[in-house]
Parts: structure tokens; C-alpha cells; sequence
DNA sequence: ATTCGATTTAAACGATTGTTTAATACATTT
DNA sequence: AAATGTATTAAACAATCGTTTAAATCGAAT
């Protein structure tokens, strides 16, 4: 995954260098020079057309965010018409995908969950625009799984309950990865880890419902 | 948490400041100057006592998984006399809280999950000696909740399920400090936290349960 | 006291970092 | 064809990195 086509302007071909860099890297570990080794681009570049490393990444930054949310829009679970049972495993599903999807969009969602696992100035933007959409339409699911008369912090740890087990596998990969390989090793692998995420966090939200229920009918 | 007292030798202050750091910056972000600075130690005794500054971080790593252990022994969960579900309830504890716990242990479950996060070449001892062991313990409560005759790859997807839910509050820290605060506020924040994801997982398992020996009794 | 090994120190090493410079090449307009 | 503004380049910049050196300092045994 080195060298990018002379076919892109430089500006564009140094914002998806800089993106694969960083995922890779961290901020501080990537370099300019590999940046623009890797894009054909004189070191000189990053400085003309950015002012510094520190606007390419929040450039690149933006643009991943921004790419990650066009490739894998939550259509399917936005559909206000299908159960709530239904959506839910569709966006486990979608969520799961964007994770571990290496192909197209690895880097964009490994830039993202970096700028989360160690923040740097520019993790507002992230948050409003990558992580509320997500938990206000999962959110909105679970609530229906919940039912109404479900206290707020209640359906807000179910929320963070049914993300953790999705993003395990995006933090701790390289464990996943030496110990359970098999739970990601193609598509289908992922299919079926995301259904089970999916009937695993759906059986204690009805149990957790009933529950509720019968303390107070 | 800058500068470490004098009465302590060379080899140990440049060896707890160097977790410190490490877990703070991240091993390339990290320099052996701000290691010495804060250790009041001169630069060269890195050099000095450990042979570059890639081996003063496995030792500093293999400390930190020491100490955890040591700090945060898994005593109570490990007692084969009590119920399941209390077992269950009494490991998700004390795991959230070696997770959480900023005060004696912040920097060292950081260092190990950061190393997880972004390996270097030492991820090896982390798995052998803190992971799998945790692992293995949870696998043996977890496999008498559902039961004997459960596949294994069905376990070590609870399993995962389990972790998940806990490990979302150390990698994504930033998101929950930020949406949710009052979650991680404080000790009992944090026991409440613990003990949703507990009873969370326990109605997933006990379902899990049921639905299996439905379909084959 | 003197010797000797272990420790600490200040200074410098070469390599690499982000950034800047000034000259060159290119494309478009006059 | 000359001029102009943009884009690209090689080279150098100062700062910082990990590491090394060689001298200074310390502590205990002789």
C-alpha cells in the first residue's frame, strides 16, 4: 500500500497519504518525509499547501470522518418501518463492518478510533460529527427494545454495552487476532460475529425489559 | 506527577517514571529525556543501566503487568465455592476497576493497553502473562453459566461480549468522560457501571442457556 | 590514606525531525 | 514572445532525538 498514482493532484494525494500515515502511526510516530515519500510528493509540499503536520492531520482527520460516513451510511437501520429487532442487528452489523472493513476504509476508521484512544485537540470534531449521530440512531433503537418508561442512564449503559462488544474488536484486534483469528478472518466470519453481538445484547435487553417491568407494571 | 524522590535508587525511579511516561506519550512519542527529567536521573543512565531505550520499555511493560496483578489480584472471583453469578459480578468489578483506577494503577493498565492498541514486539508477554489468565478465568465462569454443553467458539464469544463491555471504558475513556461522565465519576460510579454490565451479561448468558437446551435438550 | 570498581555527570555525537528558503519549472495571460 | 502567478524542487535550517564518551564523583575494601 505504498506510492500513490501521479494520475490525483498533489493537495488530494497528500490528504489519503496523510490519512494511511497517521492510522498507521500515530501523530506524533508518522513523519512528514514518509507522508510525502509515500504520495510522490516533495517534502516541501505539506508546508505550501497546509501549514504545518499539525493542519494535515485535522484536514485528514476531517476527511476520513467524512469518507468513512459517505462509504458506510446506517441506511438500513435508519428505517423507521422495520423492527426494532431487525434494525438493531443491522447496525451491529454495519458498525462491525466499518471496524474491521481493511479493504476500502480500514484506515479511515483506524484514524478515527485513534484520535479517540488518545485525543488530540481535534476529538470535538469526531465526537459530533462520527460518534452522536451513531449513538442517537442506536439510541433510538434500543429505547424501543426498552420501552418507554426505561430511565435515561439505563438505556444510556445498554447503548454503551452493545458498542463495547463491537468495539473490542477494533482496540484490541491484535489480540483478537492471535487468540480467536477465526472470529474475523473473512466476511462471513464477521456476518456471523456481528449476529452473534447482535442476539447476545438482544437477549438481555428483553430480559432487562421484562425485568423492569415486573418491579414496576 | 512530575519528579520523583531521591530515596528510591537510579535503576527503580527510571523504571516507574518510564511506565509512567510510556503509557502517557506512547513508546515513540516517549523520550528518554522527560523519562530522566521527571526521574531526576541523568540522560545517559538509561543507556546505562538498560542497554537502549526499546529495552528500558519491555522492562518497564513487564514491571507494569507485575505490579497490576499484584495490586489487583483476582482473588475473589476466583474462589470455585461460590455461585456463578456472583463470581461473574466479582471479576467485571474488579476488572473495570484496574481499568479505571487512576490513583495507584492508572499508568500501568494504560501502558497495557496501549501496548494492546499498538503493538510493538513485546505484545507476546503481555498476552501470556496478563491476558490469558484472565481469560482463562472467565472462560471457567462463564462455560458453568451456560452450561456443559455449549461449543466452545460460542464461550469465547460471551467471553468477548464480556471484555467488550468493560474494555469500551478504558479505549474510549474520551467519549464516555465526555457523553456521559457521571458513569466513571467516581468509586461507586463505577461499581454501578460494573455491576450493569454484570447483570447485563448474566441475562444474556441465562438466556443464551435456555435457547441452546431448547434446541437440544 | 589509597586504591578500585561502580555510579553519575556534562558534553558532544550523528541521525532525524518539521520547517524554510531560494531557485527552477510550469501554465496561463498579456 | 514576454510576463506573471502558481507549483515543484533540492538544499539547508534549527531543534530534538537516542546514544556515546570521557572525565568527575562516590563508597567501600585494602
Amino acid at each position: 500500500m505504498s506510492s500513490k498514482a501521479l494520475n490525483e493532484p498533489t493537495f488530494d494525494r497528500l490528504l489519503h497519504t496523510a490519512i494511511e500515515v497517521f492510522a498507521e502511526r500515530g501523530f506524533k510516530a508518522a513523519t512528514v518525509r514518509e507522508i510525502c515519500s509515500r504520495a510522490n510528493v516533495n517534502v516541501a509540499s505539506v508546508n505550501y499547501y497546509f501549514r504545518s503536520k499539525e493542519v494535515l492531520y485535522s484536514k485528514a482527520l476531517a476527511l476520513a470522518i467524512q469518507e468513512a460516513n459517505r462509504l458506510y451510511p446506517m441506511a438500513a437501520a435508519e428505517d423507521k418501518n422495520l423492527p426494532p429487532e431487525q434494525r438493531l442487528a443491522l447496525f451491529i452489523d454495519n458498525f462491525l463492518h466499518k471496524l474491521l472493513d481493511d479493504s476500502h476504509l480500514g484506515y479511515h476508521s483506524k484514524l478515527i478510533t485513534r484520535e479517540i484512544a488518545e485525543p488530540t485537540k481535534a476529538l470535538d470534531e469526531i465526537i459530533a460529527t462520527a460518534i452522536i449521530p451513531q449513538f442517537d440512531l442506536l439510541e433510538e433503537i434500543v429505547r424501543q427494545l426498552l420501552g418507554s418508561d426505561i430511565d435515561r442512564s439505563a438505556v444510556k449503559r445498554c447503548l454503551l454495552s452493545i458498542l463495547g462488544q463491537c468495539l473490542l474488536f477494533k482496540h484490541s484486534r491484535s489480540i483478537v487476532e492471535r487468540l480467536h483469528p477465526e472470529l474475523i478472518a473473512d466476511e462471513n466470519a464477521i456476518k456471523a460475529t456481528a449476529a452473534h453481538i447482535a442476539s447476545f445484547s438482544l437477549l438481555a435487553l428483553t430480559q432487562y425489559r421484562q425485568a423492569a417491568e415486573r418491579t414496576s407494571p
